[in-house]
RNA sequence: GCGGAUAUGGCGUAAUUGGUAGCCGCGUUAGACUUAGGAUCUAAUGGUGCAAGCCGUGGGGGUUCGAGUCCCCCUAUCCGCACCA
């Protein structure tokens, strides 16, 4: 009989499911494995070749931890939340629940066909109520705590609060606490907690009406549509995740991740240390800058109260300041512009807080800025410098005020030649005063931090690194600085405009958030008769009737009852995408718990993911927030590890690969084959649908049926056949190189699909989709399943086990070090060298079939079930290799002479190296190469290779 | 600009520790079987040369008995970040 794919694998599928095959327990004493899958977000589009590619390769590791013994979680589920199905809904007045539902469904039925081993037992979805109550718990146990900096970790704010009132901590700049009303303690305590309500700059989109993240946002566009994204001042809900900033760079150290994906986030978080100086401002405006000033006298001073506070990286270059510049937001503009200055202060700052984050993105390279008329004192060298405004300096980062020193900064140097500026040396590489050159000449600054100090006072003459800590230190010793470390991860924008997302459980009394009780959970997401924004701008929820907190009964009712005394008006606003993708790894460990987000039995039993597979392009967005997440339910004594993922894996893109034909620019129902000459300049190449090409031939038929336009189309072939050119490019629609894998699985089946997304190179490599190949895949199965019929019930020979064990081997390691491409072909080697052995053992085959169950699974419980097994294949045992039955009794000797292989020799084993040399000496071949010389060296390295040094 | 990665036949790739470069597959060529082949099987296939041989892992240098692999410099491509002081 034929390798039949199209019995074989339905069978095993309705068996896997009938008998819960891949069904996992949380009791067991079997030692445990936790391989997960980033969760797909359900599009319209189906699945491509590129989303099974990381399935795969996660799907063989968790078979194979199954096969050597380990209790395997491997679950899977839907990010059903987000952009894609509401923009529909509101295109098409679908619901996103009947979408999502329906994306589900035919997701499900796709990665069916593949025959993966989830636990779909264990499916989540992300817009279930069941699983997005403890989303909502979450942000409730956010908002609740606040983060202690004197324990770093995570504190119910009541703790918080329990200081306030007995005294042992104050509040800061504010009222003490005893005198505050309940309104402003609330108020005050906004402040701390980890999941707060402010008016912050955010990136709205006024295309999509929402709010975005920074994650969201890619050179002014958001990453859903590419819309402009504007800045705006809004009230929203944020998470304080730069709380944990710096133990989300330490985490780092733990895990087990690729060094890139690392730096992404390293970079991403961006922490740089250096140091917070203040600078007073000079109370004589009239004075004229730099030198000859008396040094300023505030040592040991309180700071004066009309100062400043910069940061710098670069405190070793504080001599060389010669203008201060503040951002165009910064609060302290208006107190310190000169009357003669303002008009001109203020057109700029209106200017520059109106332009959009695009616009300014793109102009980064032009100069722009305004003088205040004030000047500020360098608190070392009691000189007087100019304030200066400028979009250039960023609000969001640092304190929103620098010190500039153009000689060492290369935007402060364009802002000092565009403005006219001095500009003066601090730092030489050669500190010789003779070799110093003068700056006005220079091209560009010298931003190194390799050199000594030079013209700066008490630290000049020190290497860079001693300055630096001699300022810090000086600046202390003065009571006007400190060392300080600054991060650029920002907190993250919770508040979503939008519908389709999880409800915030918040009501407002006073205008003030509450959150809903913890057994009220969870709110769920209500009707609305329209998915835009109101009337009024508000967000969609607005449209619902039905949504109002009525506090003492507690429940949700009608918002005509709102009287701000019982019945308050609930949050509009949604959750973001990344709510519940953050800590769902955590739910598929208990996934129907409905007392709580997950059980200490579990969490105990699972810890964290062990692996965790998918793409590196949410190194700055999920994989920054589950990891705060994580930490935060850490801190909370629920999650066990600091780290939710162990090792993590990023499978690479896959790209698409069009064809062309090209049709001639004469006429346009001529089409030439692609290497018949003059084609490239006499024809114009057109995207072709890559289902109707085979290997580069175009299939003609298919071609003229393909459109009407074709339907006539004439060709000039070569050897009869139309040779079509391609080229790598994105997978989409419009250049009809998306690759379905529903198709590939009806022509050659899952297994060939699963060895082939495999064979096609390293997992973690970007590469092009490319079905070329996939031909010889198929071949391998067939020849394995033919080598499997012809086999025979006998003991297993010497050779046949030679080759079954160092397939072992060989498969064993290419697993552990994720080398599948490897592995497939290991498997083609093997399968070759026993079907050209007389006979090959059915025990032989047995073993392979193990082998290759976490590949090709179908066709191994098949043989497996053939050779007389009942049970699944799933619950066999992995083989061991016998490194006795790859002992050899001789090795066949590379034999060079200058390190220029020339000849083999086969020499027994253990052979010493006087033996090996004269064995070299008698051979004929080694004679005409010696050409009757004397070795002057000889490297002989056992069982690796002979050099002959002339 | 900063950071990370990659570069090997016509193509995808392999070489895990510095030890015979090109395994495995695609494609191509020739042949066998066949009414037929998008089936199967056999053989060949880095370049060059009649051959011995010579050349060959993006380019240039170096370390070594020996380098795709280690070190230095350069080039190209891809990815991430980007006025972050």
């Amino acid at each position: 009989m034929d390798y039949n794919f199209n019995e074989i694998e339905p069978k095993w599928q309705n068996y896997w499911r009938e008998h819960h095959t891949y069904r996992c327990s949380n009791d067991s004493n079997k030692p445990h494995y936790y391989v997960l899958d980033m969760f797909p977000y359900p599009s319209g589009a189906g699945l491509h070749v590129g989303h099974p590619l990381g399935y795969i390769a996660s799907d063989i590791f968790a078979r194979y931890k199954r096969l050597r013994g380990f209790n395997v979680l491997h679950p899977m589920g839907y990010d059903a939340y987000g952009l894609p199905a509401e923009q529909y809904a509101i295109q098409t007045g679908q619901h996103p629940a009947i979408t999502t539902e329906r994306n589900i469904a035919r997701y499900r039925e796709q990665l069916d066909k593949i025959g993966f081993s989830f636990d779909w037992d264990r499916e989540v979805r992300t817009c279930d109520p069941f699983y997005y109550h403890w989303t909502q718990w979450t942000f409730v146990q956010l908002f609740n705590h606040y983060y202690d900096k004197e324990l770093d970790k995570a504190m119910p704010i009541s703790h918080l609060v329990e200081q306030l009132e007995n005294g042992s901590l104050e509040t800061q700049g504010d009222k003490p606490w005893k005198e505050m009303t309940e309104e402003e303690r609330q108020d005050y305590l906004m402040n701390y907690r980890l999941a707060y309500l402010a008016d912050i700059p955010v990136n709205w989109c006024p295309e999509l009406g929402t709010v975005l993240a920074n994650d969201e946002v890619v050179g002014g566009l958001s990453v859903r549509g590419g819309y402009p994204v504007e800045r705006k001042l809004m009230r929203q809900w944020s998470l304080r995740i730069s709380a944990y900033a710096q133990r989300l760079v330490d985490g780092l150290e733990e895990v087990d991740w690729t060094d890139s994906l690392k730096e992404i986030q390293r970079n991403w978080i961006g922490r740089s240390e250096g140091a917070s100086v203040w600078f007073p401002l000079a109370v004589d405006q009239k004075a004229n800058l730099l030198p000859g000033v008396q040094a300023y006298q505030g040592q040991g001073e309180p700071i004066p109260e009309s100062a400043f506070e910069i940061f710098t990286t670069r405190p070793d270059t504080i001599f060389g300041v010669t203008f201060m510049v503040l951002c165009p937001e910064h609060e302290m503009i208006e107190q310190i512009t000169t009357p003669e200055q303002r008009a001109e202060v203020e057109a700029y700052v209106t200017w520059a807080k109106n332009r959009s984050e695009r616009e300014r993105q793109a102009e980064v390279k032009k100069v722009t800025g305004v003088f205040t008329g004030a000047f500020a004192v360098n608190p070392l060298t009691g000189e007087k410098i100019p304030i200066w405004v400028s979009e250039y300096v960023l609000a969001g980062y640092g304190t929103g005020a620098i010190m500039a020193v153009p000689a060492h900064d290369s935007r402060d140097f364009a802002f000092a030649r565009h403005f006219h500026l001095p500009i003066r040396q601090v730092v030489a590489a050669d500190p010789n005063p003779e070799h110093l050159t003068d700056p006005n000449t220079w091209e560009e600054s010298i931003d190194s931090k390799i050199g000594y100090s030079v013209n700066s006072g008490f630290i000049t003459g020190m290497k860079v690194k001693d300055a630096m800590k001699a300022v810090i230190n000086k600046v202390e010793e003065m009571g006007i600085g400190s060392r300080t470390v600054n991060f650029r991860l920002r907190d993250a924008i919770f508040s979503r405009q939008r519908y389709w997302g999880e409800p915030f459980p918040v009501y407002y009394k006073n205008n003030r958030p509450y959150m809903l009780p913890l057994e009220c959970l969870p709110l769920e997401l209500p009707e609305v008769k329209d998915f835009k924004p109101t009337s009024t701008g508000e967000p969609p929820l607005g449209h619902a009737q039905v949504w109002a907190w009525d506090e003492k009964n507690r429940k949700v009712v009608d918002k005509n009852l709102i009287d701000h005394v019982n019945v308050f008006p609930l949050e509009l606003s949604t959750m973001p995408g990344f709510a519940g993708s953050s800590g769902y790894y955590l739910r598929y460990m208990d996934p129907h718990n409905g007392q709580a987000y997950f059980s200490p039995e579990a969490v105990n039993y699972w810890q964290n993911v062990d692996l965790y597979v998918g793409g590196a392009e949410h190194g700055t967005g999920h994989l920054i927030y589950a990891r705060f997440w994580n930490k935060f339910l850490f801190d909370m004594g629920l999650a066990v590890k600091q780290e939710p993922f162990q090792k993590l894996v990023n499978q690479g893109m896959i790209q698409g690969r069009s064809n062309f034909v090209y049709r001639s620019k004469t006429d346009n129902n001529l089409f030439i084959s692609k290497n018949i000459p003059g084609c490239a300049e006499n024809t114009v190449p057109i995207h072709v649908d890559i289902n109707i090409v085979n290997n580069d031939i175009l299939d003609i038929e298919k071609f003229r049926q393909w459109r009407p336009e074709f339907a006539d189309a004439r060709f000039e072939l070569e050897d009869g056949k139309y040779v079509c050119g391609w080229e790598v490019e994105k997978m989409s629609k419009s250049m009809f190189n998306v690759q379905n894998p529903d198709d590939l699985v009806a022509r050659y089946g899952a297994d060939t699909l699963r060895l082939y997304e495999m064979f096609l190179g390293p997992v973690e490599q970007a590469k092009p989709w490319d079905t070329n190949g996939i031909e010889g895949v198929f071949r391998f199965l067939k020849k394995f399943w033919k080598l499997f019929e012809s086999s025979i019930d006998a003991p297993a020979t010497k050779p046949q086990l030679k080759i079954l064990h160092q397939t072992i081997k060989k498969i064993t390691d290419d697993i552990e070090r994720f080398s599948f491409n490897t592995s497939v072909s290991t498997f083609m080697i093997c399968v070759n060298d026993l079907s050209a052995l007389d006979s090959v053992s059915h025990t032989v085959i047995e073993q392979l079939a193990i082998l290759m169950a976490p590949f090709a699974p179908h066709i191994a419980e098949e043989v497996y079930s053939q050779l007389g097994h009942t049970t699944s294949i799933c619950d066999a045992q992995w083989p061991e290799y016998d490194p006795a039955m790859l002992v050899q009794d001789t090795f066949t000797y590379p034999v060079s002479f200058n390190g220029k292989t020339r000849l083999t020799l086969e020499l027994p084993n253990g052979i010493s190296q006087q033996e090996a040399v004269a064995a070299v000496m008698a051979d004929k071949l080694a004679q005409k190469w010696l050409d009757g010389k004397e070795p002057k060296r000889v490297v002989f390295v056992p069982n690796k290779i002979i050099n002959i040094v002339l």
